[in-house]
DNA sequence: ACAATATATATGATCATCCATATATTTCCG
DNA sequence: CGGAAATATATGGATGATCATATATATTGT
């Protein structure tokens, strides 16, 4: 009989790609790749789309392995999976700084940080 | 008046990863990043699928300014675009590496290699 | 004519989005 | 303290769009 408590799957390589064939989740990853944690509010804010739509990518995302979630009081915070094997790491890493300064992947840096009422993370994490 | 004779566009990034996002093309794509070019029977042979499932998704490929081909007599060659950004072959590079040795790329490349009857490229290109 | 490759069409499957609603947590106030 | 309101997040269902595959047909080159 074998127990499956929570296998630490790591995406393959289908997954991790489907998961970043949509703009949307590109973007959100991107800047998680560059800001390293995020709450779902923050990413919102700096993607400029509903609640319901950023959360329907981020819990595909997440069912996909590639990133992980935490529950800090009443926001829920999300970053790259711990268990992201080094290749799609490069993946993203590469892809970023190749295109970091386009758009729209620079706007949604600089309308994160103008972000006002920010919750802190750094502080108090 | 702007003439467009053939704007040698470079895919963005949700075209690039929208391409990499299905199972067949990301094989096909890892088994050009390793060997450098192929014609449509070689890559029919190694992936195992029909000529006309593989030539739609080399359409798709070369359509999303991937990759390009070349006509040599009877046989049409492909491989990575030379216009691909250094962004985008670093990722389909940390990719190979870090897959090349898992199913199914291990059983693409040998049986590419196992080919008979193979179209010689190397001695007549 | 034959072999290699490409495209057109149809069909079943999957996906993205929207709206409404549900759950969880904190704050405010009596 | 206790309960309601507010904020943050997640999900279920419906719908329209897109995609993958298969079959058939066309085109190109020898």
């Amino acid at each position: 009989m074998i127990i499956h408590i929570f296998p630490p799957m790591e995406p393959d390589p289908d997954t991790f790609f489907a998961a970043l064939a949509h703009p949307l989740r590109l973007r959100a990853l991107l800047l998680l790749q560059g800001e390293g944690e995020l709450c779902v509010c923050e990413l919102t804010h700096a993607l400029d789309v509903s609640q319901p739509m950023i959360s329907r990518h981020l819990a595909q995302l997440r069912q996909a392995g590639v990133v992980s979630d935490r529950r800090r009081g009443q926001w829920v915070y999300y970053r790259l999976h711990e268990h992201l094997p080094d290749w799609a790491r490069q993946v993203l890493a590469a892809t970023l700084s190749g295109v970091a300064g386009q758009v729209p992947y620079a706007d949604d840096s600089a309308a994160l940080a103008n972000m006002p009422n920010r919750p802190a993370t750094a502080c108090c994490a």
